[in-house]
DNA sequence: TAAAAATACTCCATAGGTATTTTAT
DNA sequence: ATAAAATACCTATGGAGTATTTTTA
């Protein structure tokens, strides 16, 4: 069977008329007769009962035309479909962030990625660390990360796509809570609460930076992940030194201060360089489009001490 | 777009090598290159990245595989389907029934299709009149009756599926209901719940032998069914003559007793003579294997007095 | 008898075959 | 060096055209 027969079908079908078909299909009747008996005989099935003055469908036509239809209007969905994933305007993009981004950036993606590319779905890993995405990247389990720079080894390419400062968290009832602006060496007896990983490049920035101020923060608790950290905070087993962003979550019982020359944390937008899908090349192209920083990262250059 | 290039396309999505894909479909290697590039500059975008050494399916093309499996696997069972709807062993069967019918003989003529016709769903129609019947049957809404002769016209095929006595069916604490049989002439004095319409086939077969049995039975009250007649019984209105297929539907507060020299009510299958589905004509041939009686009315011919 | 489908036949477009070249590992 | 896809070229099947016949309302 050819589609070319159920194309001639379905025509026949709708208008009831050999000749007004072929017309319609831009061919000579003879042809039409032709390929709806071929249909026929190769179904071992009537389709039609026709007289030269009536034709109709047979009980087997009637749902063959059912079919056919749905076949029909099937494969031109797919060939529009084809064009779209090919163009990047379809498809399922596996986006990684890290635990604020997921707060403070996706939202604004995913609003702009419903609204620019609306056949575009997102598969969202969040609270990956930076080697983590790099490695997943690499490995095409993930399609775009936003991460942490610095980043080593090649294949992964990156475009900074904020700078934040980090800014103070604290409980409400802390002492730090009515100051407009906090000096880091104001913090030199607080209890931290701090991220609990090494690797961390947040967690990095602020040893570094209180160092720089003078002292060793003392760690008391520490907590995966923005939330949970800032859960520990409300809690008021300490102070906090976050991304900007995890401002984009608000917490009953934390407040936020801007810190007196605070460091900053860069986030990136990272992806593969080889065997990027369309979806992913359209989804980076945008957010880069509307998040792009001028402190470009050069792509597969290893950096380090981007913070220092 | 051709079928044949999506068939061509998947086989090799499936090998992802062009040598043994072509094996597979019994042509040669550089008919099946050319049928999918073909396919490719047909839809404008590469399906397959390929070296000598390595064939990859893009995102495009992984799509295109995901759909182009659907379609060829829908036109399968297509196939499949239209061969089935021709042979009658697949399809939509609108059967009419009389309200007795319905309780008596329905639940058997359900249970063979489902085990015999799998693939025959059928569309209730009950408590239609015989009259009705025949109008739907020959203008097509309807495929199947099961309805009580006489009919007049023609176009009409009918085969006696039943002969049904008619049996008392009296209140429990009526004094009746002790007795094991009663004779007609018991009932003179008894109000009775009858048939409300005039084109009962029972109705008439309950006056004609009263009538003979020298009484005109006293109609206290009426009921359109035979479950809502049943109801009236059980209320203690009267009792009422019903055919014995009635005892199908046992109801809280009725019992039925055997009629002395009880009249008959015949019950048979009806359909249209012309333009009969095909799943039609085997759900009919397999009611009348099961159901056929000797006594056969013979079809088209319009009959009168039959329960004289 | 007139409209429409079927049949008869002719032609050429193209699917598919064989032989060969190119390319990447 | 070799496996495998692409290219070149040829052949023949069959899709579609024109002319004609058959059929039925």
């Amino acid at each position: 069977m050819e589609l070319r027969q159920l194309r001639y079908f379905a025509t026949v079908a709708e208008t009831c008329h050999f000749g007004r078909a072929a017309e319609r299909l831009h061919i000579a009747q003879p042809a039409l007769s032709q390929a709806v008996r071929q249909l026929e005989s190769e179904l071992r099935t009537a389709l039609f009962t026709r007289t030269t003055r009536q034709v109709a469908l047979t009980a087997a036509g009637a749902f063959l035309y059912e079919e056919a239809r749905r076949i029909l209007d099937t494969l031109d969905a797919t060939v529009q479909g084809v064009r779209r994933v090919a163009e990047g305007r379809r498809g399922l993009v596996r986006l990684g962030l890290t635990g604020s981004a997921t707060f403070s950036h996706l939202p604004r993606i995913a609003r702009i990625v419903k609204h620019e590319l609306p056949g575009v779905a997102m598969e969202i890993h969040s609270d990956l660390l930076t080697p983590e995405q790099c490695e997943r990247l690499r490995e095409g389990s993930l399609d775009l990360g936003v991460l942490r720079p610095p980043v080593t080894g090649e294949g992964i390419g990156l475009c900074t796509i904020d700078v934040e400062p980090l800014v103070l968290a604290v409980p409400v009832e802390h002492r730090l809570a009515d100051q407009p602006e906090v000096a880091l060496a104001d913090l030199h007896n607080e209890a931290f609460v701090a991220y609990g990983t090494r690797d961390s490049v947040v967690n990095q920035a602020v040893l570094r930076s209180c160092h720089e101020a003078g002292f060793a923060p003392r760690r008391e608790h520490e907590a995966v992940g923005t939330s949970v950290l800032l859960g520990l905070v409300a809690a008021g087993l300490g102070v906090a030194l976050v991304p900007a962003g995890a401002r984009s979550l608000p917490l009953h019982g934390v407040v936020f201060r801007g810190v007196t020359n605070a460091p900053t944390v860069e986030l990136a937008l990272g992806w593969s360089q080889d065997a990027e899908a369309p979806v992913a090349a359209s989804l980076r192209e945008l957010i880069l489009g509307v998040l792009r920083q001028d402190t470009t990262v050069a792509p597969t250059v290893a950096r380090n001490g981007a913070l220092g």
